[in-house]
DNA sequence: TTGTACGCGTTATCAG
DNA sequence: CTGATAACGCGTACAA
């Protein structure tokens, strides 16, 4: 609450020396004032006002935002853990804001991002398709970016940004496909998130490519989420239905945990009956031992931290993915009997 | 990036005038003048320099901070979404904070929502016991309420706060303790996370008194963390023990489900073999159909961005919990045999 | 109704 | 080495 005027009239010395001894100037002091001035900030548990240093410097803030869709999709903790570890030594701070999915709630973080000169903006969740509001969301990047801050995408979006870090959607999905073929089924069905987010699009395509590669039918469906009700509710329609797939590759963790216990619930055996497989490798995923594509989450957010930090403003990287087998998916019963 | 002294040059009105317009100002402005300021404002693209407005009028800002303890607990999400429904509608934005489990990374952010005078912070994690950084905690603290922002602590603090809002760690454990007894079992145990967490120790005393009011005779033992695999190597060493219990409280539910999980992968069954309990019931515990005490999570975020919405200094609220039993519990085999 | 002048807390430039 | 002074972008008494 100490202002430097304060200061300087406690210690008797003009506000510009006592601003060269208190904040990090190269000019040179005595050092006696600089005693001075050093125990009159003490008396007066001096803190400088950040806000005014960046209103006159024009600088940045040490202040990195992470956009997340969801709080609670341990997607998103994955990534948020990994921009941190890069950061936190060099003394940024990591802050999360919740873009609840729509990119209205996103516009308002990134107003108060550029508000308080954040160093970088990460956008850690998917675009969707035709979103009314990307110019506006453009507009904002563009302004964070024309005043020095780093702006990055971690999955695909409609805006272009200083950089984008990411893992391969399309083969994540690709791969986990041919994984679910090899094991000797032929129905298989893809069960997506929400239509319309650009992940959902190139993971189902992925899909699809695979399916066909291999001269199957592909099978898909939407859910109304992300989320693990979504893949549960689905479980209870596609248990029903009189086509069942043998093998079910959902758009991510979530869903395809719903999935499993959904299908428990009805009284299907997993993978006996039917195999699952999902995409991201959260935590949860060994909960329930679901075999999954492990994506590099923390990964990504450790070299988004890290491109903020040197001040990178161009280039995509493209982060390895590996399947992780675990005891959700099984070999078709067909080929099992042979 | 267009200052008002460019938008007053372009309208050929005083700085004075365009600040009147452009911001929320009494002065009465000719709607001639007005209308100049508007469209040069318009023309360049003007955004207030929100960090100068602060600088000047010394207010909060419209940023709440969260500091949690593990972007990755789910206990957390469900909190912060909480907050979220509450303050976003008013325009205040939800920043969430990691504090790793650390009180130097919690003050390392504390001082940057001071820095950036925040309209609030809430503490969502529990301290710990004899923690030696608490008195900078409480200084900061203490700095943040005289310049008016609202601190709130969610979980158990050494800090005094501008107040608490809660649910009964202490009755919660108590009643799940209960719960298990009434199921028939003797032999129950209390899994904590790492010694010295507040929130750690108060549950342990409700589960204690509640065994004890039974007459019988309580087992304590700590794990390393509060996440799902200390709650699974807790499993090895509880499933090769010689005295193994009949039925197990957890400190919450990832240590719960790690139990769950470990001990069937040594072949022990849940809950035909033992009884697993956990504490909060966030969204993985249905995963695994866990039996756990509901906390009101998402009401304490929503109480917490309320009060600071209404600047409430004062008052401890204490949110109910109660016990949603699923199938991770089941009478004692002695029981069920009779 | 408009403009002038000052202050918020800093830092940078320029004298001395 | 130290100190006035201006400026960052803004809001507001006060004067016109």
């Amino acid at each position: 609450m100490a202002s430097l005027q304060e200061i300087s009239q406690r210690a008797n010395v003009s506000v510009a020396t006592a601003s060269r001894v208190l904040n990090g100037s190269s000019h040179p002091v005595s050092s006696q004032t600089r005693a001075k001035v050093l125990s009159a900030a003490e008396a007066l548990g001096y803190t400088p006002s950040v806000l005014a240093q960046l209103v006159r410097k024009g600088q940045r803030s040490r202040i990195i935002g992470v956009i997340v869709g969801d709080v609670s999709d341990p997607y998103f903790g994955a990534v948020a853990r990994g921009v941190e570890e890069a950061v936190a030594d060099d003394g940024y701070l990591t802050m999360i804001a919740s873009g609840r999915r729509t990119t209205a709630a996103e516009l308002d973080h990134l107003r108060s991002l550029r508000d308080h000169q954040a160093a970088g903006v990460i956008f850690a969740s998917s675009g969707y398709e035709n979103d009314p509001l990307t110019e506006q969301a453009q507009e904002l990047v563009d302004s964070l970016m024309a005043s020095g801050s780093i702006v990055l995408a971690l999955a695909p979006r409609d805006i272009s940004c200083s950089g984008r870090i990411a893992f391969d959607d399309r083969g994540a999905a690709f791969d986990a496909t041919r994984y679910l073929i090899g094991l000797g089924h032929k129905e298989i069905a893809f069960v997506g998130g929400p239509g319309g987010f650009h992940t959902s699009t190139h993971r189902r395509d992925g899909f699809e490519a695979a399916v066909r590669s291999a001269g199957l039918t592909p099978n898909k469906r939407l859910t109304g989420g992300f989320e693990y009700e979504a893949g549960y509710r689905a479980a209870q329609h596609i248990a029903l239905s009189p086509e069942r797939p043998e093998a079910i590759l959902a758009v991510n963790d979530d869903v395809a945990i719903g999935l499993v216990v959904g299908f428990r619930d009805t009284g299907l055996r997993v993978p006996a009956d039917i195999s699952v497989c999902g995409i991201h490798d959260t935590r949860p995923a060994s909960y329930v031992g679901l075999t999954t594509v492990a994506a590099p989450l923390s990964e990504m957010g450790h070299a988004a931290g890290l491109a903020i930090l040197n001040g990178e403003t161009s280039g995509t990287t493209v982060l390895p993915h590996h399947l992780v087998e675990r005891t959700t998916t099984a070999p078709s019963s067909a080929r099992a009997a042979r």
